[in-house]
RNA sequence: GCCCGGGUGGCGAAAUGGCAGACGCAAGGGACUUAAAAUCCCUUAUCCGCAAGGGUGUGUGGGUUCGAGUCCCACCCCGGGCACCA
């Protein structure tokens, strides 16, 4: 027994033909042969590609992860599943591009600092090397002199490149948004505020303040992203519908009002401009700009105001939440209808919101349940304009509003009209009369990109006190984030009392400026990765766009389906952007998406099951069960658990029956070595076959298409993985050895050795330590994918069902070589079928060849 | 409320409209062993029956079909997304 630490790695290339049975003992090793392989393919760099080289492409991402920590066996279901497909792509033949990196910038480093005074650049650099060595220990491939880091002034130079291509666009802007604002924590998510108004992570008060922020203009492309979904035939239907939702197309009018005691114009969003004629008041959002306006002189305007202000002081999740109570006040103003002229009474209400459409809704209490609400609650009167073909409505006993289809009434020359045949004709009307237009509105808001964070990258911009704000010049960059900051005693944005960094010269004027101190979101940072694994180290530029056109497209983006919206459309906004700039051809980043389902265990607390995770205390650790199994059971099970799209709950139990899979191939090809180095020239030959091996034969070839079908088509690595289990079974079933016929030795030749290409992608060591015993250079990669022989897959004789009126009332074996027409006479012969039928009519006989026959009798 | 998924043995699951439960886990029985581990063999949806055999079974109720886990209609439950979106 030589360990594996004698061993002189460079001499794997011959290794095979000097050392062929090295590890060959009965007991399976792969403590040993792990190791052995992870560094095969390390120093041979097996999964290295040369970019430039442009031939028969594949190029399979894996979301990079956030270097947290250490990852658990859910995490790992991602990397295995693209590792998975990785080398089966290499085994068919491609060039396959399989890059990592980390998305390294973002807030837990920033809170390790301030609670622990660990510098975010160690902590984070220190995670890193653990999930690597994790990664390496599970031995997924990569090409790892691809590797990126997102907090690397290489790497966030050109995301700083990427905003300075929007800003160039007029795609990044700045505009006062209100946030919620702890003095020590900066600005807070919505969930980071507790229920009671303090900060989740330091308990001080937290308050509403506003702030001048930087904005993506996502809006702009927002009907492409809409559109563009119908291109990506190979992404989930759920993710589609998601991102399609999220986005919210409405497409309707805008109708100009107008105030009529002051003549002021109050455009109104509508999807429903047929109902025009039903409008009986006018709704505004209380943060409508009119509203300030509406106060002077107002007698009213003590009422008002104190509705307004107490509406501004509830929690935005109060306000969008439709089961409560519609409120709101009479300013004393009316508007005028544009269509007829009539006058209705502006109100303010807590149902409409300033965010969507202008902020104002033209309120038609007949046929809008909300307005509906709002009109019974303060008796204001409905006007009944749609007419139900089916049952007459009456405004005066209605219990809801009729938001269906019907004929239009009291609506002067539309009368008597389908309201949806009529509603491209009433806005045409608004056009030509210049108080209104098509328009249409999405519900996706502008993408906020500024952060009061250190551990980002800094938005390259300077406030000149002459030039106003200037972009950092393309040439300049990286603006570089500084080591030295002080996370003890600073309160906020450590960068911002930087004042070496803060101070600079305004690249226009050159006279003393000031750097923006707001650093760039995360998710910037993984929009545009996927582009850069193509040309890591490239100085001169983000990518090349020659390279890019090549590799891109992604072939196949696999991840989580918690990224289902935001990451996966702010990638393809920025993409869009990016091609838009003429950087890149495609308009699409990712092909093909693929999302798998989480990993779940019980907690052991209370019984229930929940997505794995240290705060629930029920994560499983790869390390222990690497130690244990080998890193080829973990994979070979975590592929077995279920479908992969699907979540699953893990078995520590159920892991053994995949190491005991493992173990048995690796058994069966110990104790058969010999006897199939020895069979090396023989050849199967259906002709002269046993029936045994003429079975296992036809076993292998279904086996091959089978799988190769599962891999092909969805990811079904479940089925693919019984379907090997069940070749395996076979294999068993038969004896080998020096004494065995020259055909039994042949199939089971060619047997175990497809049987090890197949199961490569999934339990890569074993398969590379067997494909070696077996006499064959390293790697296994570069093998071929076995092929189907469909001469191999014929039968002559085929067991199939007796049917009685769809009941199973026996089982026969005929010949294959018959017509339905033969089949139908031969098992109406049959004695067996003869009393089955006795005494019936067979009224029909219907033939599946190769499955059943079910007669049909009285 | 609306939009997606999903509901099959003790468990994870499998099944182009054609033999429901492949494959694996767990459990029970047996072989080997001084013993244990490991390994191997058998049983394992459910009901009736000694057995041969038969009945019932894929959330519920209907329907289409020679034939439905699969297709159609209605409903129940679970998971996810969106939600006063004008």
């Amino acid at each position: 027994m030589v360990l594996y630490s004698t061993l002189n790695p460079t001499r794997f290339g011959v290794y095979s033909c000097a050392f062929g049975s090295l590890f060959m003992e009965e007991k399976y090793p792969f403590n040993q042969i792990e190791p052995k392989w992870q560094k095969f393919w390390t120093d041979h760099k097996v999964f290295k590609v040369d970019t430039a080289v442009h031939e028969k492409k594949y190029y399979c991402l894996t979301m990079f992860p956030y270097p947290s920590g250490t990852m658990h066996v859910g995490h790992g279901r991602n990397y295995i599943i693209g590792d998975a497909v990785t080398r089966y792509k290499m085994v068919r033949g491609f060039r396959v591009l399989s890059p990592m990196g980390w998305d390294a910038f973002g807030l837990p480093a920033e809170n390790a600092a301030k609670q622990r005074g660990v510098h975010p650049k160690e902590w984070t650099y220190s995670n890193i090397k653990q999930m690597k060595r994790q990664l390496e220990s599970w031995g997924i491939g990569y090409d790892w002199d691809r590797e990126i880091a997102t907090c690397h002034p290489d790497y966030y130079k050109w995301t700083q490149w990427v905003f300075l291509k929007l800003h160039e666009r007029g795609l990044a802007y700045r505009k006062n948004a209100p946030v919620n604002w702890c003095e020590y924590c900066t600005t807070l998510a919505n969930e980071e505020v507790l229920a009671d108004g303090t900060c989740e992570r330091c308990g001080r008060k937290v308050v509403k303040k506003d702030l001048t922020q930087w904005f993506f203009k996502i809006t702009e492309y927002a009907g492409q992203l809409l559109d563009d979904l119908s291109l990506l035939e190979k992404w989930p239907e759920k993710v589609r519908t998601m991102q399609g939702n999220w986005i919210g197309r409405s497409v309707g009018a805008r109708i100009d009002f107008t105030i009529a005691e002051t003549g002021d114009p109050c455009p109104v969003f509508t999807t429903r401009p047929d109902t025009i004629y039903g409008v009986t008041f006018m709704a505004l959002a209380p943060e409508h700009p009119l509203v300030a306006k509406l106060l002077k002189n107002n007698p009213r305007a003590a009422a008002i105001q104190a509705f307004v202000e107490k509406e501004k002081m509830g929690s935005a999740a109060d306000r969008t939440d439709n089961t409560t109570k519609k409120e709101g006040v009479f300013t004393g103003f009316h508007i005028r209808n544009p269509y007829n002229g009539d006058l209705a009474p502006l109100w303010i209400t807590n149902y409409v919101l300033m965010e969507y459409g202008t902020g104002a809704v033209m309120a038609v209490p007949a046929h809008d349940q909300r307005d509906f609400e709002f009109a019974k609650t303060y008796d204001l009167p409905i006007k009944v304009v749609i007419q139900n073909p089916a049952a007459a409505l009456n405004a005066a006993t209605l219990t809801e509003a009729y938001v269906e289809d019907g004929v239009m009434v009291n609506s002067a020359p539309f009368d008597g009209r389908g309201n949806r045949e009529a509603l491209h004709d009433m806005i045409q009307h608004a056009q030509d009369h210049g108080f209104g237009e098509f328009t249409t509105h999405y519900r996706i808001r502008d993408w906020l990109i500024s952060r009061q964070r250190y551990w980002g990258a800094p938005i390259p911009i300077v406030h000149c006190p002459d030039c106003g704000v200037v972009p950092v010049p393309e040439k300049e960059l990286p603006v570089l984030l500084p080591d030295d900051v002080d996370f003890k005693t600073e309160r906020g944005n450590p960068l911002s009392y930087h004042e070496e960094f803060i101070q600079t010269a305004c690249p226009k004027c050159g006279k003393p400026a000031r750097r923006e101190t707001d650093t760039l979101a995360q998710w910037l940072c993984s929009c545009w990765y996927y582009l850069r694994y193509v040309n890591p180290r490239l100085n001169t530029q983000a990518y090349k766009k020659e390279d890019v056109d090549y590799w891109l497209p992604v072939d196949q983006y696999i991840g989580g389906i918690e990224h289902a919206v935001l990451h996966l459309l702010y990638s393809r906004f920025i993409l869009k952007v990016l091609h838009d700039a003429d950087t890149c051809s495609f308009r699409e980043p990712f092909n093909a998406l693929f999302t798998q389902g989480m990993i779940c265990k019980r907690s052991e607390k209370d019984g229930q099951l929940y997505k794995m995770s240290k705060s629930k205390g029920n994560v499983v650790s790869p390390d222990e069960l690497i130690r244990e199994y080998g890193a080829d059971t973990v994979r070979l099970y975590t592929l077995f658990i279920g479908p992969p799209e699907k979540d699953a709950e893990w078995n520590d139990a159920a892991v053994e029956g995949s190491f005991r899979f493992l173990r048995r191939i690796w058994r069966r090809v110990y104790e058969t070595r010999d006897t199939l180095l020895a069979s090396k020239g023989l050849k199967p030959d259906l002709a002269k076959m046993e029936t045994p091996d003429r079975d296992l034969y036809r076993k292998l070839h279904e086996s091959i298409a089978k799988i190769t079908h599962d891999l092909e088509g969805a990811f079904q690595f479940n089925t693919a993985i019984a379907q090997i289990m069940e070749l395996m079974n076979a294999v068993e079933a038969l004896k080998l050895d020096a004494t065995s016929s020259d055909q039994r030795k042949a199939v089971m030749l060619e047997t175990m050795e497809s049987l090890i290409v197949l199961i490569s992608p999934f339990a890569p060591h074993v398969a590379e330590e067997l494909w070696q015993e077996l006499g064959h250079p390293p790697s296994i990669l570069a093998a071929p994918w076995p092929e189907v022989n469909r001469n191999a897959l014929a039968r002559d004789e085929i067991e199939i069902v007796i049917q009685l009126c769809g009941k199973i009332r026996s089982r026969e074996t005929i010949p294959t070589s018959l017509s339905p027409k033969e089949i139908e006479a031969h098992v109406l012969a049959l004695d067996s079928v003869k009393n089955i039928i006795e005494g019936l009519t067979v009224r029909k006989v219907v033939v599946v060849p190769g499955k059943l026959v079910n007669i049909v009798a009285t």
